[in-house]
DNA sequence: TGCTAAGCGAGACGGTACGTCCCGTCTTAAT
DNA sequence: ATTAAGACGGGACGTACCGTCTCGCTTAGCA
């Protein structure tokens, strides 16, 4: 995490861990209580106690340190696996929903914004926040053409791609939250299109909803 | 455009219209050349050849003054109502797409960011640059409905962010430039899922290519 | 009072002469609430309930204006002529020193300032502030000259500058009040140097202030 | 000299004392070129090839910056002390009129009525510009009492105030220069309403001239 | 009575400076 | 070598006035 020493021998005094926990953690505050905006190294070192030299030594700017503290917070995304292909989507997509909506969708767009000027944060972006939740949904489109459920010839990547924006456009648009229940239904729809044997599929997570765990559906 | 004068009587010396274009002109041409971090006030007047003063009696900041440059440029979208369903959508989408492939995604993302903390912003970026083609894209799906296209029970809002997320996720994310082959993927899945009579429109959809202009298949 | 019109014969509409009135008090209630830097044409116009046109066809800048609202306030001094020089001497000065308090300190010092850089402003202050006083003082030690009651070798210039400065100096500075008491005692001292028969003029003042009225010795 | 840094223990980077120079040398040289009104903080800014924010971590304000330039060129006043009291009192006083004619009449009357406003301004006005000439003639007449050439009654304090105000007065209303002689005639005039034996005292200074250094008669 | 010249209010115009905030770099002494 | 502290040059913020200008309307005296 943050910068890497120069020198690759670690020589003289080591840094303080602690720092980069406090960095971090006034950051996320700052982020929550003020937005991207409240966002300054002067006012992060202020919070940390730190002093202003001791965050650029570890990232090069707010952009590297925003990211950061995002990235630590959302952490790792799991892929269900159930054989069930419907249930493991809206599973899955509900688990993107919840990750997202730890960021605030104003610090979500300014980052990504700042990252079309700086290529190396754009790569980092990619990385840490945006690919792990869509990784996930990959990852289940996958078991689910190993198991047969898909049609061949079906475009995943757009499947992916419509999947994943209803998430993100409404979070960085914010008109209306996303309720389970209309994942539900995007999902199904979606299926309808690239499933094999749509009614089957719908069978098979409906007998399992009825024994098992019911869909939460609150809003979200 | 711009801020209203405080009486709604119009009395001492009128604005200078060219002022206002000169000041819109100004802030586009930043905006194409060094993204929204470029446009500040001062830079803007300096560029439009004008005072600080004459851009903050228009636009109460930097924000705003953006929202006036962007709305200004993206101006209309207007429904395509050619009877056939497929069609409209494909050509109502892309003028969407076009639309805002004329703002660079960082620009977009910032604003849209900077409207958490100033809902006016937020009003006026939903007015002028959100809803228009959405607009465009609804009134489409209302017209189907109305020649009895589409299955009573379809839930047209679902639909309608489907579509419209497609295209700003890619332009916000910028991963991969949406093709109109895509687009017209993605049209043919939703009515897939929607359509009382889904071949029934295809086929009408083919015909009329056959026999008109053939859409378009350009990577935007 | 204020800057002629243009062309000598006054043709139009006739200016408004409660304008004159009204930006006069203006300036003088800011002057007295706020300093000379309160004064703008700005404030003034807002408060005259004029328009800042109208103030700029009477008077070329704030420091014309604050000279003209002064001199208005302050007006004539006249010359006591009693035959007895140190009654007349600390009559006048008590004007002189009367008239000068109803002039903030730093208002004084501040127009006087920007004498330095705007020559006619200069020759209208000497004239209708500095000099008015001045000459009421000047008058005196002439008529004093006059009865015989000055050394014909007195430098009568150093007299009326030390006398003058006297106020001035306190008035301007600040550091005390200056009392009339004090007044006595300096004009004393100064006839005691110029005068020819200094005893007798003070026995003839000593007799006249018990016969008549008592000098007021407050504090000014 | 400026601002004292918050935290009294000197840590972090020191401050260049080189901009301390920069900054007021610019601020002299602006004063005498153009006069109080040309003291911007980012003139002297520029002219100083500094930031802003290094003037302005010294002073507060131009007002403040303005103080500590004037009183940089002043600094100290010496008091003379050869016995005689004629002699010391008109080298004081020359010394007095010397260090103001280095401040333009308008600055001073500028920072002057400035301080009206501001209490601490007002503050170190007095301590570093208004009362050093005054201390310094009032020990002459403090050495001149213990010689005991002056009667024990007299005000000391109006002396001190006709002497000094003799200077400030043209000084700030700048009518006319005042000359080593007129000095010399208002220092005899007042000494002779104050000494016990005035003419031992003029023999005393005679004697003393005619053996040694003449004094300088011209204007200043 | 209608013409014409100026006054008037309102407010826009190009400017300048304000004093504040933050940037990202640097210098210092102390650990 | 890292740390806290803070100075450094720089740039932009949004505000307040400056003194000039352009409007449409009002108010006279002269014809």
């Amino acid at each position: 995490m943050g910068l890497p020493r120069k020198g690759s021998v670690p020589t003289g005094r080591p840094r303080d861990p602690r720092i980069d926990a406090a960095a971090i953690g006034a950051t996320l505050a700052i982020l929550d209580e003020s937005g991207y905006g409240g966002v300054s190294v002067e006012a992060v070192a202020r919070r940390a106690r730190s002093a202003k030299t001791a965050i650029y030594r570890r990232w090069p700017n707010r952009q590297h340190l925003v990211l950061a503290a995002l990235s630590a917070r959302i952490g790792e995304a799991a892929t269900p696996d159930t054989g069930c292909t419907i249930c493991d989507l809206n599973e899955g997509i509900n688990v993107f929903i919840a990750a997202f909506r730890q960021i605030r969708p104003d610090v979500l767009g300014s980052l990504l914004a700042d990252c079309a000027s700086d290529p190396e944060l754009r790569r980092q972006f990619m990385v840490r926040l945006f690919e792990p939740p869509r990784l996930a949904v990959s990852r289940m489109l996958d078991q689910a053409a190993q198991r047969g459920d898909l049609r061949p010839d079906a475009d995943r990547a757009l499947v992916l791609d419509l999947l994943g924006s209803l998430v993100h456009y409404r979070a960085l648009f914010g008109h209306v939250p996303t309720t389970a229940a209309e994942v539900e239904q995007a999902v199904e729809a979606l299926l309808g299109g690239i499933a094999l044997d749509y009614p089957a599929l719908l069978e098979h997570s409906r007998r399992l909803a009825e024994g098992g765990a019911v869909h939460d559906t609150h809003a979200l």
